[in-house]
DNA sequence: TATTAAACCTATTGACTTACTAGGACAAGT
DNA sequence: ACTTGTCCTAGTAAGTCAATAGGTTTAATA
């Protein structure tokens, strides 16, 4: 499935936010640069499309920040993938009117459009929580590993 | 889920060949361009695509066109998206070597694994046969409302 | 109150992809 | 031979992606 860096960086970033913002700490989009190696001028952008699809609050001023709209067990695949890109979880089809005969409309119906509900229903039961807790678990086991 | 016009185009054109391939006889391009008002050009590079992931043969010279290569239900959309856009239902996922934490292979395996092989499942199950079906059923009903 | 650290906003750009088009070479049936 | 088709190699205009650049605004703090 091809995904853009935008929804990748999206996810790592609230996931990032999920574990940091302990007792509502703001992160910061220099400490999320920083941790993952991702554009800290890329990341604004992704992190304010975020913010208007209401899954994250941002906090102007110095010791600013960001911090999660609501728990992260309320916040799913569905709603991050769909804040940064609407293209992948519903239909963008090509023209079918100019079609003399009804076989793109019956393909878009019966193949794209079931496609798509089966794909939402999928990350509709995904939520931030688990993701953020995988991440966690893998990276505490990595830094066990360097202080071997 | 965004897809392009030549995956599109190349489910219609299978779904064409399928339907009128009756008694063996081979499918031109320029008669799937003419029923779908589709490019003839760019259908030709579409169904030599087809061609090369072994889905269709084509015959040279006059009275020639195309046939399937094997039956239709034995043709799954698996197959057919495959052979038309490889990122579609593999992954092409962002470097994460680089990462200090590793949050992204984490969610890589966590998330876009699983979704490909959930959505690998779902076209696996459909085959190429069942859409032509409806296709004609749905190109007759219409043809049905003209001569009323 | 000046400084500083942060989010916020608008514009631009290079590389890449998409959706075609062009022009022919080759092959086979009539 | 002639026609009808596939097959093959290029090219190209428009659009998208992945950033970068340079500023404004806001709020904590020294």
């Amino acid at each position: 499935m091809k995904v853009s860096t935008k929804v990748e960086f999206g996810i790592i970033a609230l996931a990032d936010i999920a574990i940091n913002s302990n007792n509502g700490k703001a992160v910061s989009i220099a400490g999320i640069s920083e941790r993952h190696n991702i554009s800290a001028k890329y990341l604004e952008h992704i992190l304010i499309a975020l913010k208007q699809a209401n899954l994250i609050r941002g906090q102007k001023g110095a010791r600013g920040g960001y911090v999660l709209a609501r728990p992260s067990d309320k916040i799913t695949f569905f709603d991050i993938i769909n804040a940064l890109d609407i293209t992948i979880l519903s239909g963008s089809y090509i023209d079918d009117s100019q079609d003399n005969s009804s076989f793109k409309t019956t393909v878009n119906e019966c193949l794209w459009d079931k496609m798509n509900l089966y794909l939402q229903d999928f990350v509709k039961k995904i939520t931030l929580a688990e993701v953020a807790e995988q991440c966690r678990t893998a990276n505490s086991e990595n830094e066990y590993m360097y202080y071997i």
